[in-house]
DNA sequence: TGCCGGTTTCAATCAGCTTTGACTTTTTCC
DNA sequence: GGAAAAAGTCAAAGCTGATTGAAACCGGCA
C-alpha cells in the first residue's frame, strides 16, 4: 500500500504482494460497499459507518485501508468509471457487422443504464451538482467516459456512411432517450410502454443509418 | 391559519383574515426559499437555518410557521406541484390550432425543464428515491401530475387521429428527451448540439402524427 | 520445525462539530 | 391591553475522524 490507487484499479491491479493482496482485496471490499450504501441509502445519506457495516468490518479497519470518507469517495468514482468504460469497450463491437448491431448496441446499454451500478453513479452525478469537491473528482471521469464513448462509436459504426452532425444527433438522441428512460423508471415504475419507445428508436436509428448521403 | 395548507394552495388562496394576510406571504416566502435551497445546495443539506436566512427570517419564525422540517417539505411539494399543473395547462393549449403546435409545445416543455423550479423538483424526486417519508408526500403528486400531463395532451391535439399506442409513444419519447437533455445539461455543460436533436425530435413528431391512420 | 521482532490489519473510544426542535423572551399589530 | 409573530437560547442526537491499543501476519534464524 504504497500511494499507488490514485488512478489505476483498472481491472485487478495484479498486486505482487504476497500479503497486500489481502489488502487489495478489502479494498475492493470496502469500494463495493460504499456503492451500495450509495444505491441503498443515496450519496449524502453514506455515512463512514454504513460502508463499514456494509463491509463487515470495523469503522478503524475501513479507516485504515481509506484515512477518510472522501478518499472512498474518490476510489468509488474510479471503479465506477473503469466499469462504465468496459463495460462499453465490451459492448460496442460484440456483435458480428450485420444488421442488428443497432438492436444490440441498443439493448446493451438499456441493460447498462438499469443496472445498480447506473443508480450510484446516478447518485453520485446530483450530488455533485451543489458539492464542488465531488465534482472536482467526478468530472475528468465523466469526460473521459463521454470522449471514450464517442470516440469507440465512431470507430465501431463505420458502416454509418453519413455525415458528422447525422451521427452525432443519431448518438445524442439515443443517449437521452435511453437515460431519461431509466431515470424515469427509477422512480415512477410505469413498466410496458417502454418497449414501444424502444422499438421506434431502433427504427429510427436505422433510417439515419441510410438515409444520408455518404460522407467524406 | 387554520389548518388549510395541506393539499389547497392553489394560486394564492386569498386570505380574508385583515392581519393572516401577512402569515400567508411569509409562508409562502418561507416555501420560495426552501426550493431555492433546494436548487443551490441540494436536498439534503437543505437545513432549517439555511431556509430560514435566505427567507431573512430567524430560525424560531420559520418554525412558527411550519413546526418541523417536514411540514415545509410538504408545503414546497404542493407549492411545486401545482406550479407545474398550471405550467402545463397554460403551455398547451396556447398555440392555435395550426403547423406550429408540435413546435411550440416541443419549446415550452424544453423551457420547462430548464426552469430552476425544475431542478428543485428533480431534487426532490432524487432524494425520495431513497426517503420513504417523502416519497409518501411526493408519489401522489407525482402521479396526478402525470395523469393530467397525459390527459391535457389527449385533450388538446385533436387534430392527431392516429391510435392511442402511436400517440403514447410520441408523448413517451418526447418526455424521455427533453428530460433526458435537461438532466444531462444540469451537469455537463455541452451546448450547441441540443437543437439539432429538438429540431430532429420536431420532424419525427410531425411525422408520427400525419404518417398512420385514423383511429375511432 | 518452532520461535521472535517488526509491520500490517483491525477494534474501540472519544472529542469536536453540526443539525434539530423545544423553550423563553421580545416585538408587532389589531 | 392582549394576542399573534418573530427572535434568541440551548440541550439532545448524530456524524466525522483522530488516537490508542490489540491481534494477525510477514520474514528470518536457531
Amino acid at each position: 500500500m504504497t500511494k499507488s490507487t490514485e488512478t489505476a484499479e483498472e481491472r485487478d491491479p495484479v498486486v505482487s504482494g504476497w500479503q497486500a493482496q489481502k489488502s487489495a482485496a478489502t479494498r475492493k471490499l470496502i469500494i463495493e460497499s460504499a456503492i451500495k450504501c450509495f444505491v441503498d441509502l443515496g450519496y449524502s445519506n453514506t455515512t463512514t459507518t454504513a460502508i463499514a457495516e456494509r463491509a463487515g468490518l470495523s469503522r478503524g479497519a475501513m479507516l485504515h485501508h481509506f484515512p477518510s470518507k472522501i478518499d472512498i469517495v474518490k476510489a468509488a468514482v474510479d471503479y465506477l468509471h473503469g466499469k462504465r468504460l468496459r463495460a462499453v469497450r465490451r459492448a460496442v463491437p460484440r456483435a458480428g457487422a450485420g444488421e442488428d448491431r443497432v438492436r444490440s448496441n441498443l439493448e446493451a446499454y438499456w441493460r447498462d443504464v438499469r443496472h445498480p451500478m447506473f443508480v450510484a453513479f446516478f447518485e453520485l452525478v446530483v450530488a455533485a451538482r451543489t458539492d464542488r469537491e465531488l465534482a472536482d473528482i467526478l468530472q475528468p471521469a465523466q469526460e473521459a467516459f463521454d470522449r471514450e464513448w464517442h470516440r469507440t462509436a465512431r470507430e465501431v459504426f463505420t458502416e454509418w456512411q453519413v455525415d458528422d452532425a447525422t451521427f452525432d444527433v443519431a448518438l445524442d438522441l439515443s443517449r437521452y432517450v435511453i437515460e431519461g428512460m431509466a431515470i424515469s423508471n427509477l422512480m415512477n415504475r410505469q413498466g410496458g410502454r417502454d418497449e414501444k419507445v424502444l422499438d421506434y428508436l431502433e427504427d429510427k436509428l436505422r433510417e439515419l443509418r441510410d438515409s444520408k448521403e455518404k460522407r467524406s
